[in-house]
RNA sequence: GCGUGGAUCGUAUAGUGGCAAUUACGGGAGACUGUAAAUCUCCUGCCUUCGGGCUCCGGGGGUUCGAGUCCCUCUCCACGCA
């Protein structure tokens, strides 16, 4: 008896897009779906009930986050993650595999994971000792040596600690420990990288195949291999001839090519099993991941946006920060259903943020969500309508106008 | 009335002779994609053909090559003494 079981219902004429049901312990996903991001076993400024109101499936926390606070034999002591948190439905924890990245390459930097356009001044040419030692995460010979942010301890992950870490956080859906890379690493980096993270994926899978944890949690292998095609359908074959319970595609991507770099990987993967997009949910992404294969998303975009200001509309994101909705009597987004817009103003939210409120943080977060998920709902639903193409087209054309109308009028 | 200390770009501050001004907050905008993030970055006297130009440290006057900074005087504020 698999921990995981996935039935796709309805498919995207010609396309690799396609819906259906994830099954866990906790209860199914109805996939496509947004997955919101819990890292230390709690969605920042969201009670469970707000997130369960705004229809959100299922939570995913990380494993080295809650390994350093409070610890994961604390959170096993408790009953596992999802009753240590009060979330009742289905869980993942990421591997640590994230940290990699940004405790590493991204530390003290102003790099993102999606880069617009590989800036050929960006690519680390030399590896230098005062290179490494800036970063708090360090590749060793088999698992990554991590200085705590916390309290500078030392700590080193393998993929067997890190799926020890996992099976004692107790959620559904587990990944293998693999590491992210930098979008300004050289492809000769990317490669080796990739056959590192080949061999960290067979010794998270045997050790989990190994305990007794993996008859009730599910695995997912992660696919890397940057934005280059050989090295992503490399992987995806590597990967997807494993004994995995589904797939987590991760990585640095450009943005431009990031639908490109899905699709090479989905054609490979199994069809028979969950594929899930790591760290990635700004909405033309969602569509075009959704179009080609994606089951699932996690993305940290909606809540930190939402801390800072930031909040999702139908024509486009706006800033909350802006002097315009000091006295907007408007919902954040006319036509939501969430319960930001169901009660307060912009006008409201405006001033909770300008007043250094928290429950600003709470009512652009709860929107944001519920703005997310119910984009991707939506998306499910046209998939099984037959009408995915013209729902893609609709939204995008909306969402974007405002900013190609503030583009023109900024250049006359 | 006398004495002392103050008055600096929205607010609070730094600045005691040298290219007219520090820092914080406030204000304006931008960024944010498996959360080192309720964070970070930029702008914040006026004008600009983006080279620069003009104005500026309570008011007025003076010393000096040069003053927010020194001197005189006026106004206002705080504290003390009458």
């Amino acid at each position: 008896m698999k921990p995981i079981k996935f039935t796709i219902t309805h498919k995207i004429p010609n396309k690799l897009g396609r819906a259906g049901v994830i099954k866990t312990l906790h209860g199914d996903i109805q996939t496509p779906a947004f997955i919101v991001v819990g890292t230390k076993a709690t969605v920042k400024a969201v009670s469970p009930e707000q997130l369960r109101d705004a229809g959100v499936q299922a939570i995913l926390a990380n494993t080295y986050h809650l390994y350093l606070q409070p610890g994961d034999e604390i959170i096993r002591g408790a009953g596992g993650l999802g009753k240590f948190a009060n979330w009742s439905g289905p869980t993942m924890t990421d591997s640590g595999g994230f940290q990699v990245f940004s405790l590493g390459a991204a530390y003290g930097k102003e790099l993102s994971k999606v880069i617009s356009i590989t800036d050929p001044s960006l690519l680390i040419s030399e590896r230098t000792d005062e290179f490494e030692s800036a970063r708090l995460a360090k590749i060793g010979a088999d698992g990554v040596s991590f200085t705590s942010h916390l309290d500078g301890s030392l700590h080193y992950f393998t993929a067997e600690k890190s799926i020890e870490i996992q099976h004692n956080l107790g959620a559904d859906i587990l990944f293998a420990f693999d590491e992210c890379t930098s979008p300004a690493e050289t492809k000769s980096y990317q490669e080796e990288a990739l056959h590192r993270t080949h061999r960290w994926a067979k010794r998270s899978l045997e050790y989990h195949l190994s305990k007794e944890n993996s008859k009730s949690q599910g695995l997912y292998g992660i696919v890397q291999g940057g934005r280059h095609e050989d090295l992503r359908k490399e992987s995806a074959a590597v990967i997807g001839t494993m004994d995995f319970d589904g797939f987590g595609i991760g990585g640095s991507f450009a943005k431009e090519d990031m639908s490109t770099a899905v699709k090479w990987v989905n054609e490979i993967l199994p069809e028979g099993k969950p594929r899930h997009l790591l760290g990635i949910g700004e909405p033309l992404d969602l569509f075009n991941g959704v179009e080609n294969g994606v089951d699932t998303f996690d993305c940290v975009a909606a809540t930190r946006m939402g801390r800072n200001g930031g909040v999702y509309t139908r024509a486009g994101p706006i800033n909350m920060w802006n002097a315009k909705f000091i006295n907007d009597c408007s919902p954040l987004d006319s036509g939501c259903d969430c319960y930001t817009c169901k009660n307060y103003t912009r006008s409201y939210v405006s001033h909770l943020f300008r007043a250094k409120e928290m429950f600003a943080a709470t009512l652009a977060s709860i929107h944001n969500i519920r703005f997310i998920v119910h984009l991707v709902e939506k998306m499910r639903e046209n998939i099984i309508a037959g009408t995915f193409d013209t729902y893609k087209k609709e939204f995008l054309e909306k969402y974007y106008v405002q900013k190609s109308l503030d583009g023109i009028v900024g250049e006359v």
